[in-house]
DNA sequence: CACGGTGATGAGACCGAGTCTCATAAACTG
DNA sequence: CAGTTTATGAGACTCGGTCTCATCACCGTG
């Protein structure tokens, strides 16, 4: 794939990453991120749709997440499928070695308002295609939303602990623990108890 | 308020949206849009903090969410609460006078990315903020986050039915209906539920 | 009725994001 | 080695968005 020097998307990203950590997202120009880079302001655009992609490029997420809810066990309940989703993803993308990428990634992200805008487009996205995914296993339509947006929900608080650099356990825990969590808390949602019965034992946080 | 022309930001907003609509998103400049509305590009700025925002200025929405979830009776659970918050946009944003504009609207948001993310961020905001105001009444943190990611869910299901114009009824009552179907779908996303006490009343529902 | 204050607006310079076109040089093909 | 492909560089161009300064309408007060 690379010809001249390799990497150039590579570079490209962690030149950005260090210059929107260092420096503020915009107060880094896109001459900045691609002149660190070697690359020219062009060049940039051919990698990147926009200025904000180059944090979000590597959408590998997607696909992985898909196959595996996809691929889970026939028998498989829809938030099973979803916790196998998130398993594949514990497996493929948030490994340990892309851990700390991860976490200065976050920072950058939760610093700046156009990042956000773009993560949540993002969100959106994933949870539409988990939702598809799920409902090609033969779930019905609503069924299937629900799964992906408790599944998202699970995703997100795990995204949450996995960034703690103090948490060293696996994403694919986490994200088990996560989803228990979740599940737990659904009953409580509606009706029962209007108040936090005295009675009921609390959950294992 | 407004001291020459009156109301120029609703003329900001209609001239944007008929523009949007003609010729679409970004063939429309921000020039055309404040020259139809009688008024410079500098006005535009003053009154929309950028080209997006134009179609999302009136934010009552999170307002009478939150105080409507606040203020729901002391018993209510989470998702009655959230019920309660529907209720209120029924009742002060969604009202059939709104409804023509809010269809155009969402056509036009539905045709460009752009104003798609903005509307991604504006729902992340709005769960967000629809899980702090069901914590305020004393739900535990995950619990509340559930009931909003739900209620975001039965009330995006509610806004795509409500911006159905062969369907005439209240946004209140399609918010309940959508709510109904989204609890009633819950229990089928766990196959095995580890905490779900068989034994205990469902609620009055 | 004149006068000054306030606030919304207009005009326009300015910077950077993003697009587009053309040229160039490295890498592959044979 | 010749021809093609492909990633890149260079730079012009439009538009979004910021900023500054001038202007004009309204309001109050004397």
């Amino acid at each position: 794939m690379a010809r001249w020097e390799p990497n150039a998307s590579q570079r490209l990203t962690d030149a950005a990453l260090e210059l929107f950590a260092e420096r503020g997202y915009d107060t880094t120009t896109v001459l900045d991120i691609a002149q660190r880079a070697g690359l020219a302001k062009s060049t940039f655009f051919r990698h990147f749709q926009d200025k904000r992609e180059v944090l979000f490029g590597e959408n590998a997420l997607n696909d992985r997440l898909v196959t595996a809810i996809e691929t889970a066990p026939a028998g498989a309940a829809p938030l099973e499928a979803v916790a196998c989703g998130l398993d594949a993803l514990g497996r493929d993308v948030f490994t340990p070695p892309y851990r700390a990428f991860t976490v200065r990634r976050r920072a950058v992200i939760e610093a700046h308002p156009d990042l956000q805008e773009r993560e949540a487009l993002k969100g959106v996205s994933l949870t539409a295609s988990m939702a598809r995914a799920v409902a090609r296993r033969g779930v019905p339509d609503l069924a299937a939303r629900v799964a992906a947006e408790l599944g998202m929900l699970a995703f997100r608080i795990t995204y949450e602990r996995w960034s703690d650099l103090s948490n060293t356990d696996a994403f694919g825990d986490i994200a088990r623990q996560a989803l228990g969590e979740v599940q737990a808390a659904v009953p409580s949602v509606y009706g029962t108890p209007p108040l936090r019965p005295a009675h009921r034992r609390a959950d294992r946080r």
